[in-house]
DNA sequence: CTTGACCTTGACGTCAATGTCAGGTTCTAG
DNA sequence: CTAGAACCTGACATTGACGTCAAGGTCAAG
């Protein structure tokens, strides 16, 4: 396929398959007239390099952990595997924020209703919530 | 207190806290010298905002929850209220992003060290894991 | 009343991922 | 063989949350 198809496939803009290129990060071969050409496996590499960028990974981290992901079980560099290592823990760190941000914002709404409920009740919401 | 120590005691640069103030998000007293003064709630806002942005948020969209978090339990605008659900429903999605995210990373990482287990005792890791 | 740390405003710089545009080439349907 | 859609490279633009610097004003200690 060319490199619109993946972009619609993949829910990106032509533009980031190719700079995601340039970043190293995805090759391709190319057409006789020298077009993109790409398969199946580059629709499932752009999905992950997605998910890495939403996981708060850089263009340049992102590739030094690709030899892990580009064939895995077979022995990479050991940075490679540091790195990743490394990633998962601060995602998990991070998650574990989120996940108190998100007990915050809950609360926070609670007692934003809580007010309301008393509008229509007329009696305060519990505070011991 | 002053800029300095707020920035200290919040682990956030001055220019940050000037930053937030140019979006609204933060007001300070000034002295007769017209330098900004803060009390202790300035420094929990700070890092209100701070785990807003960790969590996403840009200024425009904190701004606009903030009324829910001055006066809680106060009648807010809908609209502030709407937002603040929304952007706890987002934050909701977005954990779960992670979290499949993060399951991926440690699956790459378990296969990554499979391989140097083979190593090791010579035999494939468990496929079936 | 001076010194040095701290503060002020204003402005320009940065970085990363991506948008956008121009001028030209390739592909595919008819 | 041609039209038009899709693609190419290259380059400049954008956005948001800051960093950084300049030229000056404020504050607390001695």
């Amino acid at each position: 396929m060319r490199i619109g198809e993946l972009a619609r496939r993949t829910g990106v803009s032509a533009r980031s398959v190719r700079y995601y290129e340039e970043q190293g990060l995805l090759s391709a071969d190319r057409s006789s007239g020298g077009q993109r050409q790409y398969t199946e496996y580059e629709v499932e590499r752009v999905v992950f390099i997605q998910r890495m960028y939403a996981a708060g990974l850089s263009s340049r981290t992102i590739a030094q952990v690709m030899p892990c992901v580009e064939s895995p079980g077979v022995e990479n560099s050991d940075a490679a595997l540091a790195t990743l290592r490394e990633e998962r823990d601060k995602l998990d760190v991070h998650i574990g924020e989120l996940l108190r941000t998100r007990d915050a914002l809950d609360r926070l709404i609670e007692i934003s209703e809580g007010y309301r409920e008393q509008l229509v009740t007329g009696v305060p919401y519990d505070e011991a919530g």
